[in-house]
RNA sequence: GGAAGGGUGCCGGAGUGGACUAACGGGACGGCCUGGAGAGCCGUGCCUCCUUUGUGGGGCUCGUGGGUUCGAAUCCCACCCCUUCCGCCA
């Protein structure tokens, strides 16, 4: 949400922004309800203010004949106040439906673009392994040692899941590992959270006005399931209220995410690269507004260096308004290199909402300066997509005899070094 | 699923129709004191909104929304959430 007062003062701010976000919002409506809302409000203060001091005069006034009088005389302001104010909570109602459709606004630094295809390379990293054989599809050779299983998933769950296997599994767990290893070690604090989610609180992290189809709802008992740790973890602390000394607060969150994938029909419908449910580690910071767009460049440069420890090739892409979600007000991807497709698939998505979602949730610090509560900024970033991390393992260290080596910095936690066919 | 209790400000916590303008305590902030700090003392409109800006003036605020009443933290209704006990259960 964005604040009232900004947009009555930025209009044309507030307008172009959405524009570029490609998000559609009767921002002149709004201007038209808030003014309209606070004329009314003006009045309907007025009123309770005679009625307050009536009512102080009721109480002390020993006379029966005069409280009658001044009693019947409230009456019928109290008749104006049920008028006036039923006229203003229908405004304030609209006002307030059309405020949650604002998106977060771009900041200045976001470059303008319409869709994906305008997202900024920024640069790429580390070198493509080369090999002297064609590279294999990463299910291919996972069906082959027996890590994934697609055809029981579908059998049991449906279509887009599936089961890890074998060494599969114990990769995901050496990746959990790692990641909370690296994290801790830079004081984040280790979560495992809970996976669903009251309608309120998802509403507040933002994902409601637009992507509600993308969200699992569990009607009878009114929950959604959490599409991102994130979620769960921003929603974690709503209503509260922190000291600036405490800023940031940085977590690190496992749990399992859920996706319904819908208007994806047909995409990537085999295999476990777009999957109903998969499981993620996940960074997420409460952070002084001043310095959320350093805390940014800090989740950039944590999702690089754990790329960059497992040696995968990978590129970061700066994402353009159009492709920013609603609470976003900025992005990177990092995707990873694919040697089978011949192409960089994303793994890693970091954002700054900013105040949006805190001023949603009411996530609040005392500023020390003026003494003041204030708005704190969130920001999220993925430590590990386990899924697509395996992938991007899987194909990046696969060997010419269909094997797969294990990236040296997850060796500590698993006791082979390699993933080879074997008669099991 | 059954039963009971509860939700009060920045925090703890009292308060069952008009003196609640929310006691009391803690914290925070400002001041006095001090070489400086602590302690102590004094003060505070501590959330939020409208209006005005020299400042003021007013509203809202006791989980949320309705209702009763001239007047509601207090009474009534609905909903949300939390805790405890019983039952079921990893």
């Amino acid at each position: 949400m964005l604040d009232i007062k900004f947009i009555r003062e930025n209009k044309e701010l507030v307008k172009k922004g959405c524009r570029n976000k490609g998000v559609e919002v009767d921002i002149d409506r709004i201007i038209e309800l808030d003014k309209k809302r606070r004329e009314m409000l003006t009045e309907l203060e007025k009123l309770r203010a005679e009625k307050n001091k009536a009512s102080k005069i009721i109480a002390s006034v020993k006379s029966q004949q005069e409280k009658k009088k001044i009693i019947s005389e409230m009456k019928k302001i109290d008749k104006k106040e049920d008028a006036l104010k039923e006229k203003f909570n229908k405004i304030d109602k609209e006002l307030n439906e059309l405020l949650l459709q604002v998106p977060n606004l771009p900041l200045e630094s976001v470059p303008v673009g319409k869709d994906e295809s305008e997202n900024v390379v920024l640069r790429e990293v580390g070198k493509k392994p080369e090999f002297n054989f064609p590279p294999r599809d990463y299910l291919e050779l996972a069906q082959e040692l027996d890590l994934i299983d697609i055809k029981r998933a579908a059998k049991v769950a449906g279509t887009r899941f599936g089961f890890l296997k074998k060494e599969a599994v114990l990769l995901e767990f050496a990746l959990i590992n790692f990641a909370f290893d690296q994290l801790i070690q830079e004081g984040f604090i280790p979560l495992v959270t809970p996976v669903m989610i009251k309608p309120e609180m998802m509403r507040g992290m933002g994902y409601v006005e637009r992507g509600r189809d993308e969200i699992y709802y569990i009607e009878k008992d009114n929950l959604y399931l959490a599409g991102t740790t994130e979620q769960i973890i921003g929603a974690m602390h709503a209503g509260e209220i922190f000291e600036e000394k405490q800023l940031p607060i940085r977590y690190v969150g496992f749990s399992t995410w859920f996706r319904r994938e819908a208007g994806s029909y047909g995409r990537e419908t085999w295999g476990i690269f777009r999957v109903h449910q998969f499981d993620g580690v996940e960074m997420f910071s409460f952070a002084h507004p001043e310095k959320s767009v350093y805390e940014h460049q800090f989740f950039l440069s944590l999702e690089e260096r754990l790329m960059k420890l497992l040696k995968i090739p990978y590129r970061v892409v700066e994402i353009c308004t159009g492709d920013l979600g609603d609470p976003a007000a900025a992005k990177y991807d990092i995707e990873a290199w694919m040697p089978s497709q011949g192409r960089w698939r994303e793994t890693h998505s970091t954002s700054n909402c900013t105040d949006f979602q805190a001023r949603r949730l009411n996530i609040r610090y005392k500023d020390k300066k003026s003494n003041k509560l204030k708005f704190v900024h969130t920001l999220n970033g993925t430590a590990f997509a386990i899924g697509r991390t395996l992938i991007a393992i899987i194909e990046n260290y696969q060997q010419k005899d269909g094997s797969i080596k294990v990236p040296s910095v997850l060796r500590k936690y698993l006791n082979f070094s390699v993933i080879k066919k074997r008669k099991r």
